[in-house]
DNA sequence: CTGACTTTGACTTTCTTTGACTTTGGTGAT
DNA sequence: ATCACCAAAGTCAAAGAAAGTCAAAGTCAG
């Protein structure tokens, strides 16, 4: 049985059981409980609890540090919003970005304020001091970031 | 449990119940109260209390020395938005730009849907593909472009 | 055997706590 | 008035406590 999916039952299992409905954990507690390095939890949380897959992750450093993660509501699980995070890939032109936002203010799924703000995050003029190369899979993961957080 | 933080729920809870508006203490007696080091709450002021935050403390050295904090008004301005864009300089930290967004929302010239998808896009954790010495420009940019789109 | 996914660990960054030392203001004695 | 002393608050850097990064090594299905 591989430990990163006991941990994801682990953290699952916590976000159940929680009436604020999010799981709230140490990095190294959790580490140490399954007997593995700290690191473990980072790679679980990267690849289980994405946007993609619904959950939206923060956390903070420094003594007293945490790793909050939350899920997106189910009925709001699958919104058209969230069947778009799903779509987008790892990597996005923002012409491409632009479309996705107007379809969705177009059948009400967003609002269009919502949607200017959004917009406004994905334009390249933003970008100017990251390397071109790299400015469409930034795009796309603000987009997914930024559509998970509006369904939550 | 961080003492930092029950010290700033202890000062903003005498904020709220005083009638002048603000919170009088002495840095000693309050240390004795939380078990603490003096210094720990010159730290709670320094990084919880700051101007970005709303606050503005005073103080007084000296035999019966004191603490002052308060919340300043929100003024009434036309955009007072755009003039916390122009005031944003071209490199932020996440923990400044979530300060700026609190103090918004706390405002109420921001909704916090709104507040809420800046936020997410905000989070370090969607700049992997950033070099690190790029991103509280980059933060800074996104921050600026989103305010402005929302204040137009 | 290859490529994708996992595990590990050394190193970095961020935030908090602590304590030694400094500066400032008030007060009483001369 | 001035000085000495005490009672605050301020400063700063070191130590501590978390989480983040990244790349090397391991595993396993096809």
């Amino acid at each position: 049985m591989r430990i990163s999916d006991e941990i994801t039952a682990h953290i699952l299992h916590i976000m159940e059981n929680a009436e604020n409905g999010y799981a709230e954990l140490q990095r190294n507690l959790l580490a140490e409980e399954f007997g593995c390095v700290p690191s473990q939890i980072t790679y679980v949380l990267a690849s289980r609890f994405t946007p993609e897959q619904g959950y939206l992750v923060e956390s903070r450093r420094g003594g007293g540090g945490y790793i909050r993660i939350r899920r997106v509501q189910a009925q709001k699980e699958l919104t058209p919003i969230m069947h778009i995070v799903n779509s987008i890939g790892d990597s996005l032109v923002q012409a491409a970005a632009e479309a996705i936002l107007q379809s969705l203010v177009y059948q009400q799924f967003l609002t269009s304020q919502s949607a200017k703000i959004m917009a406004a995050a994905l334009s390249d003029r933003c970008y100017r001091d990251v390397p071109p190369e790299s400015r469409d899979r930034l795009r796309a993961a603000l987009l997914k970031n930024m559509l998970t957080a509006y369904a939550v």
